[in-house]
DNA sequence: AAACGGATGGGCT
DNA sequence: GCCCATCCGTTTG
């Protein structure tokens, strides 16, 4: 398929990485099969702001997001959903980008098996929220602190590079420092969360 | 179309 | 014990 952005994507400002994350795919290689999609909506999270995980300083579950950036932050929310991050941001930062809906790219009928009810559902209803896409790409703690630069679960150009305009909004589902522009999204795209 | 509430369990004060 | 970066089925307008 594709091969994985290197370590440099990943060194420049969160809200930075968060745009550029948009329209890069998501690629998930697991014993079942491989899944991709294409991100079409991202939140960042920042070291000074009461809605990151981090704000507090580092805890055994935020301990990656203070690590180097280009690592994956997964965590268990709800008791029942998983939400992927990509941690960003200087080493010891804790910062991270929340991925929060994908374009379903490849192994669509394996996302559909993974997903409940996934037989009845639209292909637009297969990852957009944070915690549908890791249900459909099989995005689990045991991921968490993964490297997104290597094979396995990774991050990589697309094929074709399509233009697209980048859509600024709060974000979804905080009460703390929810006034901040920190979620971003391909303006018209089907995939996303919530317009 | 929007609003509401139940499910369900780890993290942290 | 309360909070929580969610989801989905049901109810209400």
């Amino acid at each position: 398929m594709a091969k994985p952005l290197s370590s440099s994507f990943y060194r420049k400002p969160t809200l930075k990485l968060a745009k550029d994350l948009l329209g890069k795919w998501l690629v998930h290689e697991s014993h079942e099969g491989t899944t991709a999609g294409r991100i079409v909506e991202t939140e960042a999270y920042l070291h000074d702001d009461p809605a990151c995980h981090a704000f507090s300083g580092p805890t055994p579950r935020t301990q990656v997001m203070f690590g180097p950036p280009g690592v994956s932050y997964v965590y268990f929310i709800y008791g029942m959903y998983w939400c992927f991050n990509v941690v960003s941001g200087p080493k010891n930062r804790g910062e991270a980008v929340l991925i929060r809906a994908l374009e379903p790219i490849e192994g669509i009928d394996l996302m559909r098996q993974r997903r409940k009810r996934g037989h009845a559902l639209k292909d637009r209803d297969l990852c957009n929220g944070p915690g549908k896409l890791c249900e459909a790409m099989g995005i689990v703690s045991k991921l968490n602190g993964a490297n997104l630069t290597v094979s396995q679960l990774y991050i990589a150009e697309p094929p074709k590079r399509s233009s697209h305009e980048v859509h600024t909004t709060t974000r979804i589902g905080i009460t703390k420092a929810a006034h901040h522009p920190y979620r971003f999204y391909l303006r018209g795209n089907p995939f996303v969360s919530r317009p």
